[in-house]
RNA sequence: CGGGGCGUAGCGCAGCCCGGUAGCGCGUCUGCUUUGGGAGCAGAAGGUCGUCGGUUCGAAUCCGGCCGCCCCGACCA
C-alpha cells in the first residue's frame, strides 16, 4: 500500500509530517533544520505571493531588493534588536575555502577570514534603515513605502516543516513616514491586508490583536498580529505588522527637515508573512486522508480523471475530457487532465486527494453515453453524478462553495475552541481539556504573564483589538493576582 | 543544550542477542492481462550495512571513538 497517513487523534504532529509528505510539498534537506520546498509546496507559495503581491501594490507598495549580507555592527545598533536576534544569526567569517591541512576535505582558508563579519539576514530592518538614512533628507521624501519577498535565516534549535525552519520565505515591508500617525495608519492597514488574506484567500478566520510587550518585534513600539487556531487547540500567528516608532531612525541617525523645517527623527513600520502561512493552511483544513486546499490558493483546482477499458472506449473518453478541460481553462480555473496511462484511475483517485485538489471529475464509458460525469469535492467528499451540459458553471459554483464551507468550518472550530474563563482553576482545565483560545483577565503585568506561561505554557497571543471579540473589553480583575483588568486577553498554548 | 529513538537497496524495515556467501515489503525496469477508489502474474536491475579504528581465520553482527538525522523539552515567526 502507498503512504499511510497517521490520524490526527492518535500523534497530530505525526500526522502533520505524513501530510506535508504525501502531498509532496516538501522534503527534508542535508541540513538540519532546513527544507526543500517541493514543486506543490512552492505553487501554493506562488499563489500567495500574486495575490498579496497585488494586496501591497493596490496599497501603493513597490518591491526591491536588498542584500542576503548584512554588517556585523548593523545588528548591535538597535539595542533590543540586538537582543532579540543575535542568539540566532549565521555568521559569514571567510570568503574562500582550502585544502585541509591534515588530509582530505576543506576548511576556511585562514588567510581569507573577513574584515568584518557578515551576518545573514533574520530580518532586513537594518541595512534598510541604513540605506533609508541616505535616501531622506525632506519630508519631501517621504512616505517611502517597500516591501521585498526573501529569504531569511534564524538558527532555531528546533525545527518543523513549514512552521519554523532555519531558512524561510517571506515578504517583509519596510515604511518610512513623516509622522507618527501615519505610521500607526500604516501598520494597521498592513494588519487588515493580512487579516483579509488570511479569511478571504486561505480560508482562515484570525484574531487581530496587539502584542503585549515579551511577545513584541525586537525594535518595535507595537507588534499587530493576526492569530489563527490550529485543529490541535494550538495557536499559531499567522503574521505580523510593527510599529517601529522612531528606535530604527535612531539608530541609523536617519532624520529629515519637515514642513516646519525643523529636524525630526523618520516614523517607521515593518510588516511580514512566510512561507510559515503553508503550514497554517495545512493545519486549518486538511484532514485524515490528507491535505484540503482551499480554491482561491489551490495550484490546481481541478483534476479530470478519465476511466476507459478498450481502445473504442478511450477514444470516446478522452474526447470528452478535453472538451471538459477545454470548457473549464475557459472559465477561468485551473484545471489537469490526467490522462497517464501507467496509473489506474483508483490511485488516481487517492493521489489527488492526498494533495488537497477540491474537485475531482471522473468520466467514463457510462458518462460520455449518458452525458454526465462525476463531481467529488475534497472539503466534504461529497460525490455526485452531473450532466455535461452547463458543467462550468457548476463546477464554479462548487468551488466557491469549497471555499465558504472551509471558512465555516474553522470559524466554526475556532468559536467552538474559545472560551472565557474567570478563575485560574476553570483556566488551567479548559487548556487540559479543550485547548484553543482562551479569554481572561489580566492585570497588565509582565509578572503575571510571565508566571502564567511558567505554570501552564500558555502565552498571551494577543489583546483583541477593539470591536474583535465581543465582551473582551469589560473590565475586570485578574484571574491569578485579582488586579484590576481593562479588559480580557486571548490566551493559548501556541507553536 | 538536556531526554528518547534511529542510521542496512530510491522509501519503510528485518537480520545483530548467539560472528560464517545480505534479506523482506513498497517503489523502479521489461512483458502480458487489467482500468468506475492505491491491480495481478512472470521476469529483472539495484546495497563500500553512517564513519573511523580495534578484536578475530572471518564483522552488518562483538568492543571503542566520531558523525548525522528524527521525535519530545528549554528558545523562537
Amino acid at each position: 500500500m502507498a503512504d499511510v497517513i497517521t490520524k490526527r487523534a492518535d500523534d497530530y504532529a505525526q500526522w502533520y509530517i505524513d501530510v506535508v509528505r504525501a502531498a509532496k510539498l516538501a522534503d527534508y534537506s542535508p541540513v538540519r533544520g532546513c527544507m526543500i520546498i517541493r514543486p506543490n509546496g512552492y505553487a501554493l507559495w506562488e499563489n500567495m505571493q500574486a495575490v498579496l503581491d497585488r494586496m501591497f501594490k493596490e496599497t501603493g507598495h513597490e518591491n526591491a531588493y536588498f542584500p542576503v549580507f548584512i554588517p556585523q555592527s548593523f545588528l548591535s545598533r538597535e539595542a533590543q534588536h540586538v537582543e532579540g536576534f543575535a542568539k540566532e544569526c549565521a555568521v559569514v567569517t571567510h570568503s574562500r575555502l582550502t585544502a585541509n591541512e591534515d588530509g582530505d576535505g576543506l576548511m576556511p582558508d585562514p588567510a581569507s577570514k573577513l574584515e568584518e563579519n557578515l551576518i545573514v539576514r533574520p530580518t532586513s530592518e537594518t541595512i534598510i534603515w541604513h540605506t533609508y538614512a541616505n535616501w531622506i533628507q525632506s519630508w519631501r521624501d517621504l512616505p517611502i513605502l517597500l516591501n521585498q519577498w526573501a529569504n531569511v535565516v534564524r538558527w532555531e534549535m528546533r525545527t518543523r516543516l513549514f512552521l519554523r525552519t532555519m531558512e524561510f520565505l517571506w515578504q517583509e515591508g519596510h515604511t518610512a513616514h513623516a509622522t507618527k500617525e501615519e505610521a500607526i495608519a500604516e501598520t494597521k492597514q498592513m494588519l487588515e491586508v493580512y487579516a483579509t488574506f488570511a479569511q478571504e484567500y486561505m480560508a482562515v478566520p484570525v484574531i487581530r490583536g496587539v502584542k503585549t510587550e515579551s511577545e513584541r518585534f525586537a525594535g518595535a513600539v507595537d507588534t499587530y498580529c493576526i492569530e489563527a487556531l490550529m485543529q490541535d487547540g494550538k495557536a499559531l500567528q499567522a503574521g505580523t505588522s510593527h510599529f517601529l516608532g522612531q528606535n530604527f531612525a535612531k539608530a541609523f541617525d536617519c532624520t529629515f527637515q519637515n514642513e516646519n523645517n525643523e529636524l525630526e527623527y523618520v516614523w517607521a513600520t515593518s510588516w511580514g508573512v512566510s512561507t510559515r502561512l503553508i503550514g497554517a493552511l495545512i493545519m486549518t483544513h486538511s484532514d485524515d486522508q490528507g491535505l484540503v486546499l482551499p480554491p482561491r490558493l489551490a495550484p490546481r483546482q481541478v483534476v479530470i480523471v478519465p476511466i476507459y477499458r478498450k481502445d473504442g472506449e478511450r477514444t470516446a473518453v478522452l474526447e470528452a475530457a478535453e472538451r471538459i478541460e477545454r470548457e473549464l481553462t475557459d472559465a477561468g480555473m485551473t484545471v489537469r487532465l490526467d490522462a497517464r496511462e501507467a496509473y489506474r484511475p483508483g490511485w488516481k483517485f487517492n493521489e489527488y486527494e492526498v494533495q488537497g485538489v477540491p474537485v475531482r471529475l471522473a468520466i467514463g464509458p457510462r458518462d460520455v453515453a449518458n452525458g454526465t460525469v462525476e463531481l467529488a469535492r475534497r472539503d466534504t467528499r461529497e460525490k455526485a453524478i452531473v450532466p455535461q451540459e452547463g458543467l462550468a458553471r457548476r463546477v464554479q459554483e462548487t468551488l466557491e462553495a469549497i471555499q465558504q464551507t472551509l471558512f465555516d468550518r474553522a470559524r466554526a472550530f475556532r468559536d467552538a475552541h474559545t472560551t472565557p474563563v474567570d478563575t485560574y482553576d476553570d483556566f488551567k482545565a479548559v487548556l487540559e481539556e479543550t485547548g484553543g483560545f482562551v479569554l481572561a483577565h489580566w492585570d497588565g503585568t509582565a509578572e503575571t504573564e510571565a508566571r502564567i506561561k511558567e505554570e501552564t505554557k500558555a502565552t498571551i497571543r494577543c489583546i483583541p483589538l477593539p470591536g474583535e471579540i465581543e465582551g473582551t473589553e469589560e473590565e475586570g480583575v485578574d484571574m491569578l493576582t485579582g488586579k484590576p483588568s481593562r479588559g480580557r486577553v486571548v490566551f493559548a498554548r501556541a507553536y
